[in-house]
DNA sequence: GTAAACGGTTTTTTCGAAATTTTCGAAACT
DNA sequence: AGTTTCGAAAATTTCGAAAAAACCGTTTAC
């Protein structure tokens, strides 16, 4: 019955059924647990910029071990939401302009590379999923500053995975990760726009999902594009931190696009 | 006094002096040493594609504790080095052509992208560090498969080297921590060249050297990535293991360069 | 008055053993 | 014969304590 055949040995570099690089630990193991929920509080700010992390203090919060926080706090720090130092721990990465501009830049890069080739190799149930992604996420949206944060978390969530149904058949895995990666990255100071940020903004994600669906791959990538830089413009007018540090924040946006 | 002016409380993002993502553990500490050793051995192949990570080995090859052990196969995993699973351990992370078509293609984007930036910003100290590396780099190679695994290991490095000073003055952090993980990425493809390919290139780091340094960004591009390209093709068509493979080894390589 | 030196306290880092889970082969059953 | 069940062995995961390092307020010397 249905069992798995047994494979004579290990072919030795054989092609993997997946050949991604990586994304996740492992979905059950505590370790993933106390990542995710670390993860979670320093997108949503919970734990703040540069806060220090003591091991004893997220000791007590996550109830675990030393060893166990220690491994999550090491994939924090390669996903780039942590710092750390010789001999002084752990700090939670700091947030900056220059940081957002930057990170951003390389987003409309990823985010449209993603998408058209998902667009090329999109499915029935890709486009099922998009619109089921996109009407959990209207039923919430917009949040505003005053909603309460479970609706703010809420909304986060189904925002990320509308974007995530978009490119969800991309071919190309290193793509995808550093998208994901950025994206996350990006979600930090989403929240920031979120708690302050009183202006509205035209529904971009319903034109996003019907240029999507037409196939349409030129108009998807200029929605794309100017969704990330108008929430950048965003944050930057109406997050009252953000626009102080004047720490370089110039970005490398690419003067010339086609240089060949 | 020279001393840090203790502020009323934590500023909720303050403009950091660094506001890179990160690049690196600590210098020092003796996970880094172990997470050090490992990536080597797994660049080099020393630890096979798909080989599978037992403690107790491990254990006795580094001569450390299966904690710190630990937190250097979590860092494996986050670059894509190294694999795990629920409750079954790790393994090194296989490879593919596919795998390798497509982070090759992704290099082709950052590298050019942080060269270019990184020639605008150029200065003197940056001229020199390449003129350095390259002079390194030149008394050196080719390596050839005969060549002892000391050779090839010094050629690595200087490679690495001279591709870093390069880029060194980028101002993207982002684009640098993403292109420097795919560098990475590329030597394991690299290092099974070297092992199996007899056949000789034209000295393509010099004509790149010179183009940088003439501040050509056209010329400097093209050469870049005419040298990712040709690597992929010479470890296609002289590396073993790696045309056996047939598992969707087609890229994503954007059919239209500039979009809009 | 400034700077270096000291020692107690906190915090990080490292370690190996206990607990849990998986693996694998043999026995029992259909 | 083939499949399932069971139990011993092996490997992984988790944990808290011991060791090492950094921090900070105080004292001491110049």
């Amino acid at each position: 019955m249905a069992k798995i055949l047994k494979m004579p040995l290990e072919p030795l570099s054989r092609a993997a059924a997946t050949t991604a690089p990586q994304d996740v630990l492992r979905e059950d193991a505590a370790t993933f647990e106390v990542l995710r929920q670390m993860r979670e509080d320093i997108l949503c700010c919970v734990l703040k910029p540069d806060q220090r992390l003591r091991f004893g203090e997220l000791r007590q919060r996550y109830d675990t071990s030393v060893g166990t926080l220690r491994e999550a706090l090491s994939h924090l720090v390669s996903e780039g939401l942590a710092r750390t130092e010789a001999g002084r721990g752990f700090t939670v990465a700091p947030v900056s302009l220059a940081d957002f501009l930057d990170l951003s830049e390389l987003r409309v890069y990823l985010e449209t590379r993603t998408l058209a080739d998902a667009i090329r190799h999109g499915t029935d149930s890709w486009e099922a999923e998009i619109v089921s992604a996109y009407f959990l996420l209207s039923k919430l949206g917009p949040p505003m500053p005053d909603d309460p944060v479970g609706v703010k978390r809420e909304w986060g969530k189904r925002h990320k995975r509308f974007h995530d149904s978009l490119v969800a058949t991309c071919t190309s895995p290193w793509s995808l990760h550093f998208r994901s990666e950025l994206f996350d990255q990006a979600r930090r100071y989403h929240w920031l726009t979120m708690i302050h940020a009183r202006s509205r903004r035209p529904n971009e994600h319903l034109a996003l999902r019907d240029a999507v669906l037409a196939r349409d791959v030129d108009l998807s990538c200029r929605l794309t594009e100017k969704h990330i830089r108008t929430t950048v413009d965003q944050a930057v007018s109406e997050v009252p931190g953000l626009t102080m540090d004047r720490a370089s924040g110039r970005s490398i946006r690419p003067s010339r696009r086609n240089k060949r």
